[in-house]
DNA sequence: TGGCTCATGTAAGCCGTTACATGATTTT
DNA sequence: AAAATCATGTAACGGCTTACATGAGCCA
């Protein structure tokens, strides 16, 4: 974030709110420290930058830091990817739900799904994001919302079979509640 | 997972791999612990079961334990989403990159894909899996091996964008590494 | 006999969040 | 004058993983 303009501790974390954030978060408690940590292993520089009388420290990359960032982003190996989604989990168990409370699920999943993908839009639509002329930054910001927009139909069609079954149920399509 | 038919902490563990394990997963340094925790709640019997010499325990959901289950199921507020992607966090800051570096990283994340279908696709052709004729569980499935393959389909285009870049270069396609 | 699977557990540590605390500056 | 924003930081805690330790039973 510092290489794309950030400046100041403050400023990563609105910048992360309105990008990473989806993929990649992080909080105060993590920036603050972090920023230290990587002073004190020469990767950035602080500088002392007061607005008035508030104190504030402005960050950036040194060479070795740059050198640093560089040498992460070209390394293709062991790419993390880690996902917990508590609606899915739900749909898991499923067979224990009665089709109303397995559709109020997803009909929740769904609903969210419209939100992101209405956040996703409105920051695509953000005169000034604060990356300048950056590409990869609006890829990533299509990525999320054609995900999201994947998800969505996938959770609306749950919804619609769910619907249609309860309004001509057969045996077994709703089940006791969680009694064995 | 013990209303889904599992018995022990092992038990567990080897029905997490084979199911929630990529939107829920969970270490034994994690149910071991979590297993003594729900008895100590009462949500959960214990009953010695030796295998021969070896101690073993065997466990149950109670009366509490189902209902406290079923509550928690059917409970559609505030279900958790989170993603960690670190391909796409480097797409993200792709502009620092060459194309060919971010080609690395795209093509990684593909073949992460391939991978990771073909292990679904095994998980579904499994004669058994343990949920009896359980629907749920195959779908969250489903879900999964639909949402790779979708991903699958978006870095590959992006794979094909960048190869065709890379043979037809125009001004500002490729740039310097990690220097200002 | 050796290797794999079944089986249970703990300790150390990492990563990260939430909540709290503080206060100046800017906008309404 | 009040509210929102800019700005920095810490403490406590939660959740989870990794690594380690142990050992019996089963199969080739």
């Amino acid at each position: 974030m510092l290489r794309f303009g950030s400046r100041t501790g403050y400023d990563i974390k609105q910048k992360i709110e309105i990008s990473t954030r989806f993929f990649w978060g992080a909080s105060y408690g993590q920036i603050y420290p972090e920023l230290k940590r990587l002073e004190r292993m020469g990767l950035v520089e602080a500088e002392a930058d007061p607005r008035g009388g508030v104190k504030r420290t402005a960050y950036k990359l040194t060479e070795a830091g740059e050198s640093a960032l560089h040498e992460w982003l070209a390394d293709p190996s062991d790419l993390l990817f880690e996902m917990r989604d508590e609606a899915l989990l739900k749909i898991f168990f499923g067979d224990l739900l009665t089709d109303a409370e397995l559709l109020a699920n997803v009909r929740a999943r769904r609903e969210w799904c419209d939100q992101v993908v209405g956040l996703f839009h409105q920051i695509d639509e953000l005169p000034v994001r604060g990356w300048g002329k950056r590409e990869s930054p609006t890829e990533a910001l299509h990525y999320g919302i054609e995900l999201i927009e994947w998800m969505r139909a996938w959770y609306e069609r749950k919804e619609r079979e769910l619907k249609a079954r309860a309004r001509r149920p057969h045996p077994g399509g709703t089940r006791a509640p969680g009694r064995r």
